[in-house]
DNA sequence: CGTGTGACCGGCG
DNA sequence: ACGCCGGCCACAC
C-alpha cells in the first residue's frame, strides 16, 4: 500500500493486479482521503481522476461503502459529492454524525450541503504534489 | 467465470 | 431549471 499509487504513472497496474497483489483500488482512496487537510474536503471525482480513473467516481464512492471497516479510521467524512453534499451521511453510525464532524472541523454545512464548498475544496491533483 | 450494483458525473432532451 | 440515462470499473455473490 505504500506503493506511490498514480495509476496513470502505473499502466501495469491493471495486468499487475496479480502480479502486485499489494495493489489494491480501496487502499489508495484511504490513502489520499487520509491526505485531506482538516478543514477542507474534495470530491469523489477528484480522487477518481487523481486515480487516474475519473470516470468512474463511483468505485470512490464505492470504496468508501467500506471504509468504516478500513483502519486506521478513514475521514470519510471529507469526502463528498461535486456539489458539496452529503450523499454518504446515511452509510455512517448515524445520519448526522457526518455534518457534526464536519462541524468540529469549522465546516459550516447547510441543508446536507457544505457551504462554499468551493472555497474549501481540496483537489489531490493539484493540491497533491507527486 | 457471468452478473449485478454502487456514498458519482456529465451530457442531453 | 430539472430529470433521465449511459458510462465506467472494482468487487461481492
Amino acid at each position: 500500500m505504500k506503493k506511490k499509487i498514480l495509476a496513470k504513472n502505473n499502466p501495469e497496474k491493471e495486468t499487475a493486479k496479480s502480479t502486485v497483489k499489494e495493489y489494491s483500488f480501496f487502499a489508495d482512496v484511504y490513502d489520499v482521503v487520509r491526505q485531506i487537510p482538516k478543514g477542507r474536503a474534495t470530491s469523489y471525482g477528484a480522487i477518481a481522476t487523481y486515480l487516474g480513473t475519473k470516470l468512474s467516481a463511483r468505485m470512490v464512492g464505492w470504496a468508501m461503502n467500506a471504509a468504516h471497516t478500513a483502519r486506521p479510521k478513514i475521514p470519510a467524512h471529507r469526502v463528498v459529492n461535486r456539489n458539496g453534499m452529503l450523499t454518504g451521511r446515511f452509510h455512517f453510525s448515524t445520519p448526522t454524525l457526518m455534518e457534526e464532524l464536519l462541524k468540529k472541523e469549522k465546516i459550516l454545512v447547510e441543508k446536507d450541503t457544505i457551504v462554499d464548498f468551493k472555497k474549501i475544496f481540496w483537489d489531490p491533483s493539484k493540491e497533491l504534489v507527486l
